[in-house]
DNA sequence: CTTGACTCTCCTCTACGGGGAGGCCCTATG
DNA sequence: CATAGGGCCTCCCCGTAGAGGAGAGTCAAG
């Protein structure tokens, strides 16, 4: 019979993980001294002391082994566990890839999140504008226009509305445009406002503080990450003015957010063997 | 100005989370109202929780983030936090290659752990055993021998005492065999005894219960273990008795432990697409 | 005025032990 | 025989990054 302590050294288990793995009643002492307390360990434990490290090691819980000892489907569980350990694979090659991105430029001039925006209807219009600059004039005048068609429309809550440039490439003059605004249910149409239904989206997301001279920095450094991270665009972006002329004087004030639509990502491992 | 709830679904952060975030100092509300208590954010304050949002995306922990806001070097700490994910990474490696591996077996027979042995001395004796049965009556003969060369010496606590088969290959009859037990300090040594200094090692150890007939089960299930997972060997196994003939009757409670040393994991990353 | 949605603070819970306090037990040494 | 030191016991708090909920106060609409 071996004490506590020696069992430990034995079974390369600290004294504080056997007891713990009693209270848990996943490795019980062969008996327990029932004048002094103290715990009683036979030679014969360690097979189930190296069964138990070797479970954690493979990193189970210890509900987990407790199920395993309880009869429950080994292979099974270990199945769960391998599909486990790989999407926590992926994340952190994710995010290995996104730090070495961070590392590789030079300056942080913003920062990347990812979101996902729930499904929602919207109300949208298109139209070609001369100037980049007649946008802030040409919105309020879709939303009048929408809500003279449909008197008691409402909003969604939280409000998202968005603008996506629609030209392939970026334009100064004769800017192709379509306003986009959530609101609570689909109604009447016409030849220049129309609904439909926004599916779910996960977005890459960057804010641009400041005035609009210099978005286009914020959209190709959007558009770079994705490319070197594995994401793949599924739509144009969509810009969301948060604070602007209507509510901030100075143009430093000025707070814009992009979202980039992106499928799922594909982290790519580059060669990062420098680190 | 917004309450928390309109920020929450603006920012994309839990309310929970931002009441933490004020708690732990990295995201404070622009104001409180005095009276009532309530929270109050402001739009420009989405570009801060962005800011905060990317980088618990990548990981780093609040207390990482305050450190950045309080002007430590992000560079410096994301290149560390990488070290930190591709150490993890291996280990997530490691373990699916382990799991892959057991599921690929049909049967698991035994539980393999890893486990560091402690730099130690020890004295050895080497011989040639006519038959592996004589090794029962040998191991004792060399501990009197090396008693009565140095009186007084001290075994070391816990006891390590084990013996490697030093031929090339699997042998019945004629096995060379060396022997070492673990004292606390060297002492004289002579033509069949010698001491040394054990270095630390990192071992695979797998539990063998029963006769020795069926050992060699045991050598070749770590041994493949090994191989298939990366691991690779650094001296021949070694074989700790445990329970045996001299405390135990039945066969089938003898317990003996091999304990493979290997050099540093480098995991293989098998095709388990399939899974 | 009431109701329901929203907010506040405060409490407990998570997984796996680590660290330590206070007290009992055992053995070796003087 | 007395004591000292080490080992063992139980009990409590600590860490992550919030989640969940209780009980109470606040706000806006009907």
């Amino acid at each position: 019979m071996l004490k506590i302590g020696e069992f430990s050294k034995l079974s390369h288990l600290t004294v504080k993980a056997l007891r713990f793995y009693e209270k848990e009643c996943i490795l019980l002492p062969a008996s327990t001294d029932r004048w002094t307390g103290y715990r009683l360990y036979e030679t014969a434990q360690l097979e189930a002391a190296a069964s138990v490290k070797a479970y954690r090691q493979l990193g189970l819980s210890i509900e987990e082994i407790r199920a395993i000892q309880a009869g429950a489907d080994v292979r099974q569980l270990l199945t769960e566990k391998a599909k486990a350990l790989t999407e926590e694979k992926r994340v952190i090659d994710s995010r290995l890839s996104i730090i070495h991105h961070i590392l590789e430029d030079r300056e942080m001039r913003y920062q990347v999140t990812e979101k996902t925006i729930p499904e929602m209807i919207v109300y949208s219009s298109e139209t070609v504008l001369a100037q980049h600059m007649d946008i802030m004039r040409w919105i309020p005048s879709v939303g009048e226009e929408c809500l003279r068609l449909n008197p008691g429309m409402k909003c969604a809550d939280p409000p998202y509305e968005f603008c996506e440039f629609l030209d392939g490439e970026y334009r100064e003059t004769d800017v192709k445009i379509r306003h986009s605004e959530a609101v609570t249910s689909a109604g009447k149409e016409n030849d220049q406002i129309n609904f439909r239904r926004l599916p779910a989206a996960k977005v890459l997301s960057v804010f641009h503080k400041g005035s609009y001279d210099s978005i286009g920095e914020a959209y190709a450094f959007i558009m770079r990450y994705a490319e070197q991270n594995g994401f793949h665009a599924a739509g144009p972006a969509r810009e969301c003015y948060i604070d602007g002329i209507w509510n901030k004087e100075s143009e430093e004030d000025w707070l814009t957010e992009i979202q980039l639509p992106v499928e799922q990502q594909i982290p790519v491992c580059r060669d990062h063997s420098n680190s």
